[in-house]
DNA sequence: AGGTACCATGTAAGCGCTTACACGCCTGAG
DNA sequence: CTCAGGCGTGTAAGCGCTTACATGGTACCT
């Protein structure tokens, strides 16, 4: 591979002036700009970005921690960094943290080793404490879903406690009284803020939450289908479950077909994420709207905003849920409203 | 940051001492050895891989592209990769081609550029010519799904056409006789296999292909319901309804919902990949599994294998579809079995 | 005791770029 | 005509590592 030298010889000038036609950094003749450029074009060169970054100590790489990588949920939002950092001529390195504090820590720790220009963090094993030293130091980075104290700034998230109010607050402008619901894993945030907000809307409503009525589920299908087992043996009445994500959903809507409940005569089920196959079950799932793309865009934003100094962009730090009703959802049966 | 000039300094050791301990790369005494680890540990030095790269021209990361990464089909295949490579302490940096000849070129140049020590390409908008001339230069690449002749050694990928036949096949062992089909985009090389396997069928049982039972949709949820629309409006009677995809099976059962056609007394329906929400859909969706997270895994091994020479890896380079059956297929109605 | 051989370590030359600084030339004002 | 001030280029010193080669010391043999 032809190196920037070889490229000076050819054109007849010094390494400076290519390393300058080449990054636009200071004025060249238009003649000599020429002369370069042809001779890069002879010797077919590219630049190795690895010496550049060694230079420059820049490497226009952003990276990222996800969770996980499979399912609907992340990929989305990859996307929507990707789509956006590409465009500007950055590129992305791709960990994933496995929501285990060791790993994330070793993920961003060969992120900063690789000399990523900025992080954008989906991460849920690390400590509050180790994001707050994080950002002592000298990588930028964003932190998505997910709110510090201190760290408002570079936080970019859903209003996850909304969400579940409004989720609730649906089902219960529809007549619901008796709602139960499976909650996501204690140990996330968002699933908490989302429990928050669906107690919150009870309690406006007059309805005393009743924990028998709550289920921990893993945000795993499988936890849908053993929670509504379980909050059926309960023995109570309940008219709607909502779920913290759209795959318990998927797997308690399955278990109510198989034990023989109509949805949504006799049960409404809503979910929360509306991940690509909400809108592929049947019924088609209610559910609400985490605008993973637009999250996705607006971390990338962030950092070419603030990283790469590109400027005209607005950053927005909170994105607003929005409950879509479909057919999962309905007023409760007659003898029960 | 800490640099290992510094280490060397505190460790009272050279510079090549320090590189020694950190690669293992020659023998150094026990007790200089654990002085220059102290050091290291003292001083929170970490590597910086960039200037690693650039001396030993290896960076330890392979680059993959892929047509995008929304969706569930490249998620489960990158997060195979992911998980094998990171386990031998290798990573990745994705990136998407868009199906699109000039964008999955740039990617590629940008992930040479950027030296990686090895390529895994899903890519189908370049050329056979491209591959092959890529496959002269310096950096090895593997291809999934899709097959290259003179690059076979590279190309892992599921048996399209074998998939397209045992799908169809076992619509046939069912009694079905008059089969639909909505095929893939016809720029689409697994498409077009999966199409062959399908015909293949449909002959060695003795049944002529009526063209008016195919129609080509774009792998799409939504031209699955245009499909079965202008399948049905052919006026023809068909009793099974294959779908080069899970999507757009997905479309088409909605749209047979929709009008009132029992699933799968009426029409069966099959898809094709077995993509995570398939066990989502009602009825659960019969289909062939395309083992998407192995066929990842298999790629990271090769890379394993033919880049960083580490052997004990079984290869394997084609995939055999098996068939996958749910709820969605069943015998065809009596009047016309 | 002298010589050979090998082992642990040091020296220094890159890897392919960026960039601070130096330098010469040309222009235009005094 | 002279000289300050730009502008376009060149020079060379790194960036933080790896690694071929050199070197000194120790152990073992004759």
């Amino acid at each position: 591979m032809a190196t920037i030298y070889e490229v000076s010889e050819r054109a007849e000038v010094s390494l400076a002036t290519v390393s300058r036609v080449m990054n636009n950094s200071a004025r060249v003749s238009e003649k000599t700009r020429e002369k370069v450029l042809q001779a890069m074009r002879d010797l077919g060169y590219t630049p190795n970005s690895i010496a550049q970054s060694l230079a420059s100590n820049r490497s226009n790489t952003v990276g990222i921690v996800v969770p996980e990588l499979h399912g609907p949920f992340f990929s989305t939002m990859l996307s929507g960094i990707e789509q956006e950092l590409r465009a500007a001529g950055k590129y992305v390195v791709i960990t994933i943290g496995h929501s285990d504090a060791e790993k994330e820590e070793a993920s961003i720790e060969f992120l900063r080793s690789r000399k990523c220009d900025a992080l954008i963090l989906h991460v849920d094993g690390v400590s509050d404490a180790y994001l707050e030293k994080l950002a002592q130091g000298d990588v930028p980075f964003v932190l998505l879903n997910r709110q510090v104290d201190g760290l408002a700034e570079r936080c970019i998230d859903l209003d996850n406690e909304m969400g579940g109010y409004i989720a609730c607050q649906a089902m219960i402008e529809l007549g619901h009284r008796h709602i139960a619901y499976i909650r996501g894993p204690a140990w996330k945030n968002d699933a908490n803020a989302r429990l928050r907000g669906h107690r919150r809307a009870l309690r406006e409503a007059g309805i005393r939450p009743d924990s028998r009525l709550f289920f921990e589920g893993d945000y795993h299908e499988t936890t849908g289908a053993t929670g509504l087992d379980a909050l059926l043996e309960s023995g109570l009445q309940f008219t709607a479950l909502l779920c913290a994500n759209d795959e318990m959903a998927a797997g308690a809507m399955d278990e109510a077909r198989r034990k023989g409940i109509a949805i949504p005569r006799e049960l409404s089920i809503v979910g929360f994420d509306n991940v690509n196959f909400a809108r592929y079950l049947h019924p088609k799932l209610s559910t609400v709207d985490y605008p993973l793309s637009d999250i996705g865009t607006m971390a990338a934003r962030w950092v070419l905003h603030s990283v790469y100094e590109k400027d005209g962009v607005e950053l927005l730090h909170s994105f607003t849920p929005r409950f879509i009703a479909r057919d999962s959802s309905a007023p409760p049966p007659a003898k029960d409203s």
